[in-house]
DNA sequence: CTTTATTTTTAGGCTTAACTAAAAATAAAA
DNA sequence: TTTTATTTTTAGTTAAGCCTAAAAATAAAG
């Protein structure tokens, strides 16, 4: 129905609108693709004769329903295939997005819903990210940043925000994953770093770390 | 490291080879893609740059040993997601190929060691194909159409020639599956046509029919 | 309220993988 | 061995999705 380059910026376009709302813009676009504004401007123009957003000269794009839908259903489509990876053959969290990224353009309604159905219509991914629903639904969760919460407060980890391997390392040295019990024990003011506690572990985190770990408060 | 129009030319040539030696006629190339002979042409001088393919002008094409190396593995991956959608999501044998054309070329190693492990490293496919091992050797099997074997004689059906969704729903109709076993009772000089035994069944099958279903004989 | 900087769009090109139409080579028939 | 038919290749287009460079619009400074 629609081109992998089709479903990659209607997918870009619904991540960063709910990033920070109103109109996505060019060079948003551009950045968060790895690829020229005068690219996006070409793309964003054809998806707009389409109806999948409202586009107007220098004003940026923004999904309409129909856009919306379809971008849900890459994004349900990619996280349904990273549960796969982890929980069947065994991949570490850290290894299967770039597979997803190619899974998730698989065209068929029936697999994802046989898929689905196979793992156990699951409501969250490998890191945690919400998983939306056939309808293209995406139920938001109460999640703060680590790096919101206060000292003395306790929170158990729920999601990341980045999920490059690098950093999904970086929290399996330091033992966290998702329902691991964070409390923070001191956080300083000037640079936004922590102490934090996890299991018998007392440990230094940087406010970058903070920044990209998400929390419910207990 | 293949485009998507790279690995499915060299499958079907690879496909070609096996129907009859020597070089791959681009007219048949051709057919079998659904695709031009200007088309065919233009991709296989491609692919003999590459050295993937043996080429000589208005010879045909020949794959090389590196050529044969990728087919046998986009192969390999085919029949392995066809065993997954079976024998894990309880899709049924005739729905399973156009599927398998899109998953047989996502990119991953990796994916392809751990699914072949998940599914108990099969065989053989759905419909009685060898999957070829991670080396691309497809260890080749003992098996007769069914319109070679002789009257009175018995078989077990172990694979089909033709896989389409059509075939496939009039041999469930038939009761007949991998596995099934199959008597001669009669067999028409004339057309070829045939009367069998399925179980306590007997009834008449055409020519097509038994020219499409392997079997070992008894 | 100009001037300058940034963002966005347009114009023109490139590559891949198709296509049609015409030319060239090979195979089959007379 | 000509003539005819078939197969294959070449030449020239097209569409998608990218690019660079230049122009136009908008935003920020002075
Ligand atoms: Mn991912
Ligand atoms: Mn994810
Ligand atoms: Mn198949
Ligand atoms: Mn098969």
């Amino acid at each position: 129905m629609f081109t992998l380059a089709e479903e990659n910026y209607l997918k870009a376009i619904f991540h960063l609108e709910h990033e920070s709302s109103g109109e996505v813009s060019t060079n948003a676009i551009a950045e968060s693709m790895e690829t020229k504004p005068s690219s996006v401007t070409d793309m964003i123009q054809k998806l707009a004769e389409k109806k999948l957003v409202v586009y107007k000269r220098y004003k940026g794009a923004q999904l309409t329903e129909k856009g919306k839908k379809i971008a849900a259903n890459v994004i349900r489509k990619h996280r349904l295939w990273e549960v796969f990876l982890v929980e069947k053959l065994n991949f570490h969290w850290d290894e299967v997005h770039e597979i997803a990224e190619q899974l998730e353009h698989i065209q068929s309604e029936e697999l994802i819903t046989r898929l689905d159905k196979f793992l156990g219509s699951p409501d969250f991914d490998p890191h945690g990210d919400p998983i939306p629903d056939k309808h293209g639904v995406l139920k938001r969760t109460e999640k703060k940043l680590l790096s919101e919460i206060e000292k003395t407060q306790k929170g158990v980890c729920v999601g990341v925000k980045e999920s490059s391997a690098d950093f999904l390392q970086y929290l399996d040295k330091k033992k966290i994953s998702i329902g691991t019990k964070i409390t923070v024990l001191g956080k300083e003011f000037f640079d936004g770093s922590m102490i934090i506690q996890v299991g018998n572990e007392q440990f230094f985190i940087s406010k970058t770390v903070a920044e990209n770990l998400f929390v419910q408060t207990l």
